[in-house]
DNA sequence: GTAACTGCAAAATATTTGCATCCTT
DNA sequence: AAGGATGCAAATATTTTGCAGTTAC
């Protein structure tokens, strides 16, 4: 896998996706970035970040991308992303629920690659 | 549930998306609606649908909304969302596997409103 | 007849691209 | 030094909103 530089612009981005418990969009980081850098460059730095599997994305049901850090196993075992993202309608946040992998069979002669499971609803803030 | 007027548009669009055996974007739909109608009215009419539960939407990996029409189950129950939906990453169809139903155990205080299970890959015409 | 629907224009939002300049290695 | 990264401007794409005119029921 390759490894991009380490700019500032990029650590930054990458404190802002670790500090935060939740996924957040571009929208959302861009508003926590606090302008410190352009919003074109946050793009970039997020597509640098995924290629290198720092973090990952997901989807929320109403298209809206979200951006969270990639936790390695204890095992180190490359992980995997097929966990569920929990999107509350309340509060807005979208939460990993890394310990809630789906089981499910695939018809014969598909061929899985990636995965996006989503949930929305209520969280236990909410609730 | 409300039901909205059976208009010209209306019909043509659930027409578009009943005969096809894969989800459309907005974009797709107003492609093959030969301009019959506005952009804005295929948008309206697509929130009709859903609201009429005639058509449930979905989202793939990169964020594009996709739209289906419902498949109601034999046994006259109302029919759930929460198959799993096929995105081919070569031929760029995206497709319900309805009788794929995926198990999962929400942690506890987590209500679950809505689902959206989308797995990228290659579908049997690609392999 | 009237409330719902549509088309058009325009605004708001989101994402991508080109290019000159700057910075990491 | 060199190639990658950034900022800025601008193009492109997507979605929403307002309003006047039209249509389904």
């Amino acid at each position: 896998m390759k490894i991009t530089r380490n700019t500032t612009a990029k650590t930054a981005i990458l404190e802002i996706i670790r500090n935060s418990d939740v996924a957040l969009s571009h929208t959302e980081i861009q508003a926590l970035s606090q302008n410190f850098c352009d919003r074109v460059t946050i793009y970039r730095v997020l597509n640098r970040l995924m290629t290198e599997d720092v973090i990952h994305k997901m989807v929320t049901l109403d298209g809206t991308i979200k951006y969270a850090s990639c936790h390695d196993l204890d095992n180190g075992v490359p992980h995997s992303h097929n966990h569920i993202h929990f999107s509350c309608e309340k509060c807005q946040l979208v939460t990993c629920l890394e310990n809630v992998s789906p089981t499910f069979k695939l018809p014969p002669n598909y061929v899985m690659k990636e995965a996006n499971f989503t949930l929305s609803g209520l969280c236990p803030n909410c609730l």
